[in-house]
DNA sequence: GTCGCGATCATACCTAGGTATGATGCAGCC
DNA sequence: GGCTGCATCATACCTAGGTATGATCGCGAC
C-alpha cells in the first residue's frame, strides 16, 4: 500500500512548508492561497479529491486544508484514503454546513482542527501553524525510523535472528544453543549486526531494536 | 499536583469498571444509571463538577460521562482541571446545546467522544466501551511505569548516576573516569543497580531506563 | 558512642564479549 | 568454471563484565 510520495530525488529545496488546499470553490481557494502566501507559505490548489489523488504529492513538510463537502469523494472519505495510503499530512477541515458528529468523526480520525465557515484568518493560520508543527514532528520521527530500518534491511536472515535474541538479553552461548550454532559463529553474526546497524554498544543496539519493534523481550526479568 | 486517587488500600474488588456520571439533570442521571447498570457496569452519580471534585475518586478502571453545561464549573473546565490533577479517566461529553467549536475543543483536549442530546443508547454504550478500553490501556501503561519508577526510587544517587552512564553505553572504565571513581567501585554500583532494578541483563536495564527517560545518550550528567 | 548504610578501593578469580586468522561448504551468477 | 556472498567452525588472544572477600571512611540514627 503506502503510495509513493515523490521520493528518491535529490534533496530539493525542501526547506519551506507547503499548504495543500482542497476546495471546490475557486473563490475560497484563491483567498486561502493569498492568505498563506502572505505569511510566506507555499501552496498547492486542488478542486476535488480526485484531483489531489491524481498526481504525486510533494515529499516536504506541509499540511492539508480540506473542505468537507467536495464533488465526488468527500473530505472525510479522502481523509480515510490518505491515511490508508500512508500519507500522513496533518489535515485541517473546514465546512459551511457541518455538524457535531461530523466534526467529532474528523477529530477522532486525527484531524488537527475543524473550522466552520466563515472563519477568521487568524484561526486558520493558528490551525496551520499547529498542523505544520505536528508534521515536522511526524517527519522527524519517520525519518529516524526509516534510517534505522534501512540499516536493518542490510542484515541477513541469520543476523536478524541473532539480533533479536541478543537484544532480548540472551548470552551468545544461549543464542547458539537456541538456533543450533557454535558460540563462535554467533559472535561473528553479532559483530556483523553491530557494524551494519552502526552501533558500538549493546545499549544503542537495544534502542534501535526497540524502535524497530524487533526485540524478543523474552522473560529475563525480576527476582527478589 | 496529581491528586491522590484513593490509593494505598488493599486490592479491593476492583475487577469491574465504573462509569462516573456528571449531569445536573436528575432524570438524565437516572436514565444513564439504568442504562449502564443494565449492561453490568457500576456507576457513580454527581450533579456538578464541585460534587465530583469534593470527594475521592475510585482507583479503578472506569470513565466519565460528562454534561458540558453544568452549574458552576463547566464540563470543559472540569476536563482541564482533572487533567491538571493527573486524573486520566477518559471522558465522554454530552450536550443539548453544543456547537462545533465546543466539540472540537473537547476532542483536542482528549475526549473520547462528544454526543449531542438526545443520543441513542447504543451510541452511548459504544462510546463507553471505547472509553473503558482506552482506560484499561492507560492504566496498564501507568502501572508498568510506576513499578519501574518504584524500583528506580530505591537507587542511591550514585547508583542512578552510574545507571545513566551504563545505559548510555559507556564502559565501566569510562564511567569511572567521568565521575572520578575506580572501575571496581563502578562495578559494584552497577551490580547494585541491576539487582535493585530487577534485571539480569543490560538489555532489560536499557529498556527500563528508556521507559523512565533517564538514559544519558552521551554527554552530560544530571539527576540527584 | 555505637550501629548501619552508603561509598570507596583492592586483590583475586571466573565468565562473557570481541576480533583476527584461517578454513570449508554451498548457492547464485556471469 | 570461477567469482561472490553467506554461513559455518576452530584456535588464539585480549578486553570487559561480574562477584566474592575484606577493608576504610563518613554520616545520621538510636
Amino acid at each position: 500500500m503506502t503510495r509513493p510520495v515523490d521520493k528518491g530525488h535529490p534533496p530539493a529545496k525542501s526547506s519551506s512548508s507547503v499548504v495543500i488546499i482542497v476546495d471546490d470553490d475557486a473563490g475560497i481557494r484563491a483567498s486561502l492561497d493569498s492568505l498563506f502566501r502572505s505569511v510566506g507559505l507555499e501552496t498547492r490548489l486542488f478542486a476535488s479529491a480526485a484531483e489531489l489523488l491524481g498526481g504525486p504529492l510533494p515529499d516536504r513538510p506541509g499540511c492539508i486544508v480540506l473542505d468537507v463537502r467536495l464533488p465526488g469523494v468527500s473530505g472525510l472519505d479522502l481523509q480515510g484514503q490518505l491515511t490508508r495510503q500512508g500519507i500522513g499530512y496533518p489535515i485541517i477541515f473546514m465546512t459551511g454546513h457541518g455538524d457535531i458528529p461530523m466534526s467529532v468523526r474528523a477529530m477522532k480520525a486525527g484531524a488537527v482542527d475543524f473550522l466552520s465557515k466563515p472563519f477568521r484568518d487568524q484561526d486558520m493560520l493558528d490551525a496551520v501553524t499547529a498542523a505544520l508543527a505536528r508534521d515536522a514532528q511526524r517527519r522527524a520521527d519517520a525519518t529516524a525510523k526509516e534510517d534505522i530500518r534501512a540499516q536493518y534491511e542490510t542484515l541477513t536472515a541469520r543476523e536478524r535472528e541473532v539480533m533479536g535474541y541478543v537484544t532480548a538479553g540472551l548470552m551468545n552461548k544461549q543464542v547458539a544453543g537456541l538456533i543450533g550454532l557454535s558460540e563462535i559463529t554467533v559472535k561473528i553474526h553479532r559483530g556483523n549486526v553491530m557494524r551494519k546497524m552502526g552501533v558500538k554498544t549493546l545499549a544503542d543496539l537495544v534502542r534501535k531494536a526497540e524502535a524497530l519493534g524487533v526485540s524478543q523481550t523474552r522473560g529475563t526479568t525480576d527476582q527478589t
